[in-house]
DNA sequence: ATCAGCATGTAAGGCGTTACATGATTCA
DNA sequence: TGAATCATGTAACGCCTTACATGCTGAT
């Protein structure tokens, strides 16, 4: 039945620390949480109206004061929302199951798959493509790091860190392969 | 415009080696490509169809001579798909693009990121469950490997070696930070 | 004879992206 | 005053999965 949607989870889950617009909430998905998960606005105010439905989050003015009440006098209004007792046990119970649908879907790889109908120099520029927007995007991924790092006795930061360690400890991995790579399909193109 | 389908190429890829039904391109896509790129039936036949359309594949006797004639006197017949040279440049053309799209999805990370909601020992439990599927994975990406280090001479090989170890690299990177994540999370239980 | 695996396909629906539409606020 | 960013939302469309429908073939 196709149910893998998961934006439902993310939302709750950043309402879980602070109530936030949904504005606020692309942001945060678009920080940290990114390199493994994604969402738009198309997906998150059409989640946030189901969940207000579900009587799982609702509206509140939040800490928004200063242009909170201009905003409600005039036609349009920032709309912040904050998690819901019942929101909070939807989170805890998806929490606890333990199947967990983890997907990797990379195209730089389908196209190493059948780099043999290419010339070898078109693979290795591929990779040299992959290498470079990884090593951009370890870069940003140390940064939120060390800034973790320092904070690391702070509870919920522990789960911050490991997320992070993740995403860091594997784009090294990524990035040691690629060298390695490179040298192999250079050997081959010498002989 | 969501224009992020490939199925397409990993179908002209496969029939870039030899003639397959659209039930082989399943069982290929199941095999060595799986832990990276998915396929479906109802994704693969309305590809195939499509692919014919275009002129880039065409139906072909294949090498499964032996059902083949009597397949055809009855109502069912088994249907073998080969490449075209347009779908042969339509494969190069793709391969020659520098764009990718590379999608981590973990509901793992998910999980861990918003651990805080639950006890530790959930998230422990989430964990210990990763692990074993990577653990089985691996093994399996492994047994992958070792066959094609064998026959690494063979042109094509070399890119099915290379790709088959990104994955044995990356989930070795994954265990290990397991290990990490487990020992931190077991530290902080018990202080 | 029956069951697993081979084999092809369609239909419905879920999930998500992109583009569009609209307007306020802030800063140079 | 104009551009960037904040802010909310809808519509169309694309991709993929699941479930269903159907029947053959080979092994026990």
């Amino acid at each position: 039945m196709a149910r893998e949607k998961k934006i439902d989870m993310v939302v709750l889950g950043l309402l879980s620390h602070e109530s936030l617009t949904g504005y606020d909430i692309k942001k945060e998905i678009d920080g940290a949480i990114s390199f493994f998960w994604k969402g738009s606005f198309g997906n998150i105010y059409p989640t946030l109206k189901e969940l207000e439905a579900q009587g799982l989050v609702v509206r509140s003015a939040g800490k928004s004061g200063t242009a909170g009440q201009k905003a409600e006098e005039s036609g349009r209004e920032k709309i912040a929302y904050s998690i819901t007792d019942s929101g909070r046990k939807a989170l805890k119970e998806w929490l606890s199951e333990e199947k967990a649908s983890n997907e990797l879907r990379y195209e730089t790889l389908l196209k190493l798959f059948f780099g043999g109908n290419a010339d070898k120099s078109i693979t290795l520029k591929n990779i040299e493509v992959f290498e470079q927007k990884i090593t951009a995007d370890l870069k940003m991924l140390k940064f939120y790091q060390s800034n973790l790092e320092k904070v690391l006795d702070e509870e919920d930061h522990v789960y911050f860190y490991l997320t992070v360690s993740f995403g860091v400890e594997t784009y090294e991995a990524y990035l040691k392969w690629c060298g390695k790579a490179r040298k192999l399909l250079k050997e081959r193109i010498e002989r």
